[in-house]
Parts: C-alpha cells; structure tokens; sequence
DNA sequence: CGATAATGATGATTTAAATCATCTGATAAC
DNA sequence: GTTATCAGATGATTTAAATCATCATTATCG
C-alpha cells in the first residue's frame, strides 16, 4: 500500500492544479485522502443531481462535462483534460452536482475529500485565493460558451467547436473529433442533421477538409471571421 | 470625516456578504480602504471590458448587470440589490470586467480595494471559503440563466421573468416592472416586440393582469408550467 | 414650449433552424 | 451470421421567433 501512496503522491505533485501552493504536509494529507478510479469509454464519473462529497481532478483521459435540461435536451459544456477540475464550481456552490461528467475515452479520475480541501484553504490563504481564480475562470468560461450559444447563428457556432478543438484541445489544425455528430452538435447547441449540414457547407466552400472524423481547418480566416461575426 | 468613516463601518456590518466571519480589525480595515458612490438612474456603474481594481457591493438601490455580445445585442444578465457583489467573477476571474452594471434606479455602491479583500483572505481561510461559496453560487446562478435561455422558448422565458420579479426581487405576485420592455426583453433573451406579444398573450388567458407597468400573476401554476415545460 | 426621440403596441413578412422522413453503412447484440 | 440498433448523411416541411413596418403615446431636451 506503500507504494501506492506514493505512486499518488507523485500524481498530486504533477496534475494538481495549484500543487506549488501548498507545502509537503499538505501534500501528503491530500495524498493520503484520496483515491484514483479508472473508468472506461461511456463510464458515467458523476451525474447531475447527486450529493458532492469529493473533488475531482482528471489525471488522465478525456471527459465531457453535461447538462441535462428538460424535454430529454441534452448540451455538453466543455471537455476536460489532465489537470483540470471537474465539478468545482458545484463542490464549493451548493452542494449537489449541476452537470453530469462522462469518459469520453479510458480515463482516471483522483477524487479528494473536500473537507480535507476545505481545511487546507482554512490555513492557505494563497491556496485559496488560486481556488477562487480558479473558479471564476471556469464560470467565466463557461458563461461566455452559453452567450456565444444563445447569441451567435449556426454558423459561427459550428466555427467555435472547430476552434475549440483546434486551439485547446490539439493545438493544431488538423485533428480527429473524439465525439459523435450527436455529442458535437449538443457542445454546439444544436442538433445533429443542422449540425451534419453546416459542416457538409464548410466543406463545400473549401474551409475545411471533412473525412469522417479527421478534420483539418484550411482556412483559419474564415473560420475566425464566421466565429466573430456568427 | 471620523464621521464617514464610522457611517462606512455600520454600513459594512449591515451589508458585507460574509461580515460576521471578520473580526473587529479587518472590518476596521475594509472600511478605511473603501469608499461609497452614488449613482443617478442609468448611471453606468462599471463598463465591460475596463479593468477591474475594486469588490463591489450594491449599499441600495437596483442594479442591472448587463453583457454585450457582438452586433450590438445585449442582455442582461441579472439585478443586483442591496447587500449583492457585483462582478466578483471578473475580479477572482481576469481583472477584466466581463460586464457591466448600470443604475435602474438611485443606487449606491461600496467600493472595496482589491488587495485588501485578498489580504483578508489570505489570513482568513473562513471568509475565503465563504467568498468561494458567494462565487460559485453565483456561477451557478448565471449558469443556470443562460442554459434556461438557450434551451426554453419564448413563453417559457417570459414565465421566468416572471417568476424572477415575483420570488426574488419583489416577494409578491403583484409586482410593478422596474424595467421597460426593451430592458425585460433583453432580461429574457428574446426581442421586444416578441416579449410584447407574448405578455400580450398572457394577459389575453388571463395568467396575468397587466396594466402598463404593473403586473399580477394570477395563475401561478400557469406559470410554473411554462416555466418548467418552456 | 415645441421638437425630437424613446416607448409601447400590433400586424405582415421573412428566415434560420428544428423536425420529420428516408437511406446507407457501420457496429453491437442475440 | 443474421438481425437490430446506432451513426452519418440529405432532402422536404414546418415553425418559432426575428425582422420590418406603422402608429399612438409618453418622455426628454434644447
């Protein structure tokens, strides 16, 4: 069990965001009260509705962070990668998960007691004051995802997905969609034939390159004109 | 000016979100570095986009926090009342305010520095977990807005204007709008002429009585049905 | 005080995008 | 291995809501 403990230690110090915030001791009571889940393609990590007792980190894996709204509507606000917090803003609101958070592909998950985390903010004012910049970046986020949701068209919609991708997840132009045409259409905000559609057009008009999944962004401009003016 | 100064810390006793986990000192502290303003109706309080250096706090009146989105669209986000932070997220955020706060009616605002605040919470991890709390309720809340917006049509929408002057603002069914038309319909995502009609509408099946500016829902169920069903 | 602008109210028209329908090919289940 | 289910793709139709247009009525300002 040893060797566990420090197989997590070493993940804390290398995922956790903020870890150069808090002290060895510290480190070790976050290490020694939490625990990492692998879970597979589809695997449900939370689900909306349900009591927050943990903080969640990806250690590693791809997850989307949902929404379920009414009539079986369903959107997907962001993905998360390595390092990033997963339920934050819910965790320290009101204390049961306002989005659902899936695997997209095999991914492991470290959940931490957040009265242990509590505790440690008590004492590390710095800790703290980088969990509040933490958060309101995340609300900003994705409040500014939801505003450019209701406020741009199609279009400009289905050019932010492709930026999204493009600028935060791969770092390249050219890359290959981990989610269905269902799941990008609901990160979009729309369906899946409208979104099938606009990409069909951009294709036509030469901006991108479509093959089933491989995308590749062939000209930036328009896609960031269509993002700006959408 | 001992008397401004000690009208200052009977002020932040009464309205500091979070007053009672700081003690004598800090009050003391807060009080000499901040400073209260007032303004006219439609006074423009803070403008997106500017730099953010002070917490604020509305002491009264009624404040519309509004976000303006590419070709000229604009809609607000929320009020903001007495004893309510305004644009805690841009300052925990990115410094840069994300939105702005405009007067509805004669209003005045606390301005509180900002280093103060994070000295504060530096030393007092129970006002940091507080403020964490304030933060993510209100991400959550925002949050909440927009996903409504995006995902419910129209008469869903103005059934939750609705609701949101009659369970949060006012406490009562009978209500008169602080608002124009032009402002409740960019409060409820849509157009005026659309919230006109729809008002209209309500007004026609007698699910509210509607007299210029002042309103009463008469069949809350109604209401809430919209609400739920938009 | 009169002129100009902003608000409230409706009707007619347009439009973006959802919905419905169908079909192919791929993947999973029995 | 055959059937059933899901993903991708397009065309046709519908619809909700924006836009455009008009006209009182009420504020606002020089």
């Amino acid at each position: 069990m040893k060797n566990k403990k420090e197989i997590q230690l070493k993940l804390i110090r290398e995922i956790l965001p903020g870890n150069f915030l808090l002290n060895e001791q510290e480190l070790q009571i976050v290490a020694e009260n939490s625990n990492i889940a692998r879970f597979k393609k589809k695997d449900i990590i939370v689900r909306q509705g349900t009591r927050t007792s943990h903080i969640m980190v990806v250690s590693s894996g791809l997850v989307k962070i949902t929404k379920e709204g009414r009539n079986d509507r369903l959107i997907i606000l962001r993905l998360a990668m390595q390092g990033e917090y997963i339920g934050l803003l819910s965790v320290m609101g009101n204390q049961i998960h306002q989005y659902s958070a899936v695997a997209v592909e095999e991914t492991d998950i470290y959940f931490i007691d957040i009265n242990v985390f509590k505790n440690i903010i008590l004492d590390n004012g710095k800790f703290g004051l980088q969990l509040l910049n933490s958060i309101s970046k995340e609300g900003l986020y994705i409040f500014d995802r939801l505003m450019n949701q209701t406020h741009k068209q199609l279009p400009g919609r289905i050019a932010d997905v492709l930026l999204y991708f493009s600028n935060e997840i791969y770092h390249s132009c050219k890359f290959s969609f981990p989610l269905t045409r269902r799941e990008l259409a609901q990160l979009a905000g729309t369906t899946k034939e409208s979104f099938i559609r606009t990409l069909t057009e951009f294709r036509n008009d030469k901006i991108i390159i479509l093959n089933g999944s491989e995308v590749e962004i062939m000209s930036l401009d328009i896609i960031n004109t269509l993002s700006e003016f959408g």
